[in-house]
DNA sequence: GCCTCATGCTTTAGATCTAAAGCATCTCCC
DNA sequence: GGGAGATGCTTTAGATCTAAAGCATGAGGC
């Protein structure tokens, strides 16, 4: 009777996901794109800088898509690439003055407007979606993780 | 104190979406992609056929990414179009035998693998999810309809 | 000092995606 | 009829994405 709950969540999680998207990208700095803008705002909280397995590591974007989102900002002059002479394979990204200018502002009005989004969501539901969308997150990455055996 | 939660139950849900999307992906029929599986199970379900405007509306895929992943699974001869002569604009799309052959088995099998993605979250935990998504989902899709006015 | 393997980033091919413009065809209204 | 606007699909340019291979450099064992 309960059967098939897990992909009744999956697709009404696809929704919401689709719906908040646009919004989100509506929001960012215009000239920007999603994906730079994410960029920029995790450097923004990184003063010294990240690599590009940090970065691809918090954002859940794979090195290889980095590459070219960097090399834009890099062209635009907003992010800049220091090489680290300990280890030369590595390179060091940090924001640029101009880099910094641009994201400071952005970050908090991107925040505004996302709340803004669950403004018409009772309180006490978005309080229970954070918790339970945490836990959903910690089930899924220890399941994620144990995948990788060989067994 | 309680604010910014808005924000917070975003940046989970991209964090779930994006946990569960690999293992869709991997659960998809080999040969095709995911995106070519969603159309192919839409119109599994509808064996009259459906026209693009259908589908788009079904997937959140916007009409001209459409174009595209038809072309391929046209090439593929999973998938044909006949012209509707009573409006020479619109196009009918139906799975082919082999289309059909391909994807009937393949829709339980994904569907059994999505419940697998969840079968170490509480059973109480999806069920809550489930509606709380449905809540947003709705929310959202009124507030998405309503920012369209002039006003 | 080499060899082997791991690590960090880049490159490639192919598919998708957004945003916007474009092309047919249909509808409606004067 | 004929034109204005709506509708259904396609096309375009640019960015992103996956999956996989490639290249350079590091680290560890012998």
């Amino acid at each position: 009777m309960k059967q098939g709950s897990g992909l009744s969540v999956w697709i009404r999680l696809i929704k919401a996901y689709n719906l908040i998207l646009p919004e989100a990208r509506r929001s960012v700095e215009p000239g920007l794109t999603l994906p730079q803008f994410d960029v920029m705002a995790q450097l923004h909280r990184r003063p010294d800088g990240m690599t590009f397995v940090e970065l691809s590591r918090n954002l859940l974007v794979s090195a290889g898509n980095l590459t070219g989102i960097v090399q834009r900002l890099e062209r635009e002059r907003l992010v800049a690439r220091e090489t680290n002479e300990s280890d030369r394979r590595s390179a060091r990204l940090r924001l640029t003055t101009e880099g910094r200018r641009r994201i400071a502002a952005a970050v908090p009005r991107h925040a505004r407007d996302i709340e803004k989004v669950f403004a018409s969501v009772p309180r006490g539901e978005v309080a229970q979606l954070r918790r339970l969308l945490g836990n959903l997150a910690h089930a899924l990455d220890r399941q994620t993780i144990t995948r990788g055996d060989t067994r």
